[in-house]
DNA sequence: GTGTGGGCGATTGGCCGACAA
DNA sequence: TTGTCGGCCAATCGCCCACAC
């Protein structure tokens, strides 16, 4: 009774390259290396996990468990979303002979550079029904097989194969005046089967030998989990029935997708974290809660800052298709326990904040420490009449884009310097006791910058330790913005545009090219570019590249290997090009 | 946070009425009553899930844990598959305060003869994109709004609701010649949403109020979870360049739905078995799996039969659509312990047997004493030169139905009178120990007959008890069915059939408008009726009826209420036409 | 360089009766 | 009674260009 049953299994279980996963994944994605020393948060895995999760008596489960990183799985799930599995070992507290390895900038060291990868933002036209793929040249040239430019109308089929190692088969033509890549037949079967919509990117890789792989990242429209895409009619066919009456009733077709990860594997890890015992956590990230085993240097380097209400910081946030990162300013409003109930001991959540841009981050109430980055020089909060953030709502007017939307929010990855282990301080010894004790429901009042570490940071680190102030160049109040449009105080262009012919599809979902997600937070490329204009946000740099070769404006291939310190003081502009784990990764 | 979040999973976890939910999962599936004692397997609980079940080590979970049933909430996934989730209450062995209830024909009683439904397997034509749904007459006056038959061609739409309570809009016209009833316009997209193919059911149910609903019986393609539906091509679609290359790769579209049950919640089910702590499992009733929460009443009346190898017994096994069940003979050929490894003390299993019918069942190795009926008169296996197993197998050589897919088998739910507990053992106590010790891995010799009670059956009855030998009537060497044809020497006309177009949907997919099912052993109608004109099995009888007012020919409207033990001795030819949990439920 | 719309065939979806099982 | 087919029409898919941003 279980042949057969194994060989299913091993389907859905099999892993991934990890160089094509993380492809996929993007280039903001980290892994903490093997036999690395993490903390995990089951309050932030609970995050992760769709619905409630409810931990029962928890007192004895800790708000973060030392662990090391045993093994990770690269996973790809029924919608050909990546995640890994985590398997973490519990430290105990004063473990002290586990070496946490340096900083390793590919997990599998030896496949650097083995893949090239292009990733694109799915337009309406090629998510339409009827329409094929603009394949931009550089993806052509790079990534797809050679074509042959002697004949008049160069083609040929090619077969990529998705994270499944599916097959998928697509014509791909060069033509048109002027001459351009197309995707045709067999595109629009695609999109269909993996019910892409406009918002959707998609990752070409193509690995040493040639092969080619198909990745997907779905636009983000909800938040961990239990997301409900939107209906997608694949052919909504002609209904003369319901014209004729004029009725638009049914027609619908919900998915009840489920949840990625469920309330119970939350549970259950948590308690063999509590119990020292092994245990494997699913990751999804691009789930948009931030991670929640995070390298312990990062954890620790964030806690011996002195944190206070009044302080100034940015984050970085990265956009929809992973090719660009901004920075976001914001000041410190309180430190204080964001359950006091469940987790009084936990700096989950710990920072609460205003933003410099209240509009597009107003729902992110709280972050971690380790995400954030303390900045000592404060830029004028100037809200320029001419691109103020009021103004900019006018675009989200759109129901697709309406405030109501802007509802919750997580924070993504942090970009890997901030876990750099190189910092001063990953020396530190591992002293948490994991069950911590004392250490209740602090709350710094507010503007209070002179008041001491409060319970939370000396239970973290309990013996002698110096905070540590990192040092920031001055923000740079200008931005330093690529692909920034100036003349935007119109309507863009895209928001006129209109679906052809009478599809029920998606016609409305997404209007934009362009999507700059927060977590559920969902902003335009136009949004952001007006944003940029503006005088209070740092800065954003191409994390994947749009790579061509004829257009070297502000592009740059970016090639992996260099890091830098992102608190070194010095190494910030670079830090904002960084691209460090992908040997080339390509973007529009 | 957490806004929102609430909502999606409120919509999911939802409840079925369990009149509706009944009527959907078929006739056959019969539920134990809230506060009935049950014995809960883990081990059967593990064939549910998908994958391999670890139990770690497992020494502490008993093979077998008696229970009480406190809660049972009817549910549909996202592929509106029922299932239902039972919480149960360990008791202590010894606990014999809880008084085990009577058989209680509905779950909720007072719902009786609430709903009527009509389940029809879709046709190629019912399912083929361009078509609509061949309403059965029946159907269609008994559970359809009536039409006004007073135009030409009376039409009208119907809004019949899903287990989500999404409603879906079909037009329903009456024409033809002759006069028939139709679903056209919004069929193809109930069928395109709900990814239906040929051999699927859909339930019509209507309720007292007059609410019609539509329920899916998704034919069984494997066996518990992990089910990797064929296929489906929403929209082939025109493509110029694979027919113009002669191509035929690509335009695959997998979809790699999950297992309906976790391994790891099976784990944790054990595990709170073990301990005696309330826990609740889902069971999928049409997962092919034998169901792994048992009438205690039921399986103390099988295990105190004196099973032994060269016993003569019969096992009820329900076709594809739930429409009538089969009775399969076979020999015990060994009693043995499956697993004595993981196991020893476990039932699960015990009979080793032998098919009259090898070919169709010969993957089934093992089946649960509480499964089958002990017959005490042993028909003749006579295979006719005329109806051989072998020569049957030759409509079997279509790839669709190889042999290769007659693999892994489940049994379904056992019919509810072999549960009832108004056999003559319903008194014994319930003093069975949940950790059992002793009785490790006892093999019977092969026809030993005299041997005495193994050391199971003696662990799960340690006191005075009487061995039970059921009194059967003696079995009908002709067999007793229905719709059987005889003149089926040739290749039936449906082998011949082919699919208009070029769509490439579920084409070949089946043929066969009509499928029995075991496990994940399909066999077509024209199998069954060709064995059935065989000497080696039993009989069968309707269960959902093809209810045409018309046509009475072998045909009758079965009323619940009516019960025989199945071991009486006398009420065989009843039981066979039982149906008693659903108040009306009508089949094609 | 590439997103979009118009134009247009070829294909399919989808509704119908005819026919037969 | 109802499953399937051929016929037929209309809708739309999907490929092409031209045009803009």
């Amino acid at each position: 009774m279980e042949s057969g049953r194994e060989s299913l299994k091993k389907i859905s279980e099999k892993s991934l390259d990890p160089q094509l996963w993380h492809a996929i994944a993007g280039g903001m994605v980290q892994m903490p290396p093997i036999n690395s020393k993490v903390f995990y948060f089951p309050q932030g895995h609970a995050e992760h996990a769709k619905g409630n999760v409810d931990f029962g008596n928890s007192h004895r489960i800790p708000a973060f468990v030392l662990c090391k990183v045993s093994a990770i799985r690269y996973m790809a799930d029924a919608d050909d979303e990546v995640y890994a599995k985590i398997r973490l070992i519990p430290l105990k507290p004063d473990d002290l002979d586990v070496e946490d390895v340096g900083y390793v900038p590919n997990n599998g060291a030896e496949n650097i550079d083995k893949m090239t990868s292009f990733t694109k933002t799915l337009t309406q036209s090629d998510s339409n029904n009827g329409g094929g793929f603009s394949v931009p040249r550089y993806c052509a040239e790079t990534i797809f097989p050679p074509l042959d430019y002697s004949v008049s109308m160069p083609f040929q089929f090619m077969c990529p194969k998705d994270v499944h190692g599916e097959s998928y088969r697509f014509r791909h033509i060069y033509r048109g005046t002027p001459r351009r890549h197309l995707l045709t037949t067999g595109w629009s079967d695609f999109v269909n089967c993996k019910k892409l919509v406009a918002g959707d990117s998609v990752v070409f890789v193509k690995a040493e030998n040639g092969d080619i792989c198909v990745g997907i990242r779905r636009a983000k429209k909800t938040i961990g989990g239990a997301q409900e895409y939107p209906s997608r009619w694949n052919h909504p066919g002609g209904n003369n029935g319901s014209s004729q009456f004029g009725g638009v009733v049914g027609r619908n077709c919900k998915n009840y997708s489920r949840g990625k990860v469920r309330a119970e594997s939350v549970v259950e890890a948590g308690n063999l974290a509590a119990s020292g015992q092994p245990f494997e956590v699913e990751y999804y990230p691009r789930a948009s809660t931030p991670e929640f085993c995070v390298r312990a240097s990062a954890v620790r380097a964030a806690m011996q800052i002195r944190w206070f209400a009044g302080m100034r910081f940015k984050m970085p946030i990265e956009t929809e298709d992973s090719s660009r990162i901004s920075w976001f300013m914001g000041t410190i409003s309180s430190v204080e326990v964001a359950d006091p109930t469940n987790w009084p001991d936990s700096p989950w959540g710990l920072l609460q904040v205003d933003w410099d841009e209240p509009d597009l981050l107003q729902n992110v109430k709280r972050v971690n420490p380790w995400l954030v980055e303390h900045v000592t020089t404060i830029p004028a909060i100037h809200v320029s009449p001419f691109s103020p953030a009021r103004k900019k709502m006018r675009f989200l007017q759109k129901p697709e884009l309406s405030l109501s939307q802007l509802s919750q929010l997580s924070l993504p990855f942090i970009p890997s310097n901030f876990l750099d282990s190189s910092s001063p301080f990953h020396y530190i010894p591992d002293t948490i006791p994991a069950g911590m004790q004392g250490a209740r429901h602090f709350q710094l009042g507010q503007y209070s910058p002179d008041l001491h570490l409060n319970g939370l940071q000396s239970s973290l680190f309990p013996i002698g330790f110096q905070p540590y102030y990192p040092v920031n160049p001055p923000a740079n109040p200008g931005g330093n913005f690529m692909n920034s449009t100036e003349n935007n105080e119109n309507i863009p262009y895209w928001m006129k545009m209109e679906t052809r012919g009478q599809t029920l599809k998606v016609k409305d979902e997404t209007k934009t090219p362009q999507l700059l997600l927060f977590g559920k937070v969902i902003l335009t490329e136009e949004q952001i570019s007006k944003t940029s204009s503006g005088e209070n946000r740092v800065s954003n740099g191409n994390l994947e590249k749009t790579a061509n070769p004829s257009d070297d404006s502000g592009s740059t291939v970016l090639q992996n290997g260099s890091r830098e310190n992102s608190t070194d003081g010095s190494g910030h502009s670079k830090v904002l090009g960084e691209l460090d784990h992908v040997g080339k990764t390509l973007s529009l």
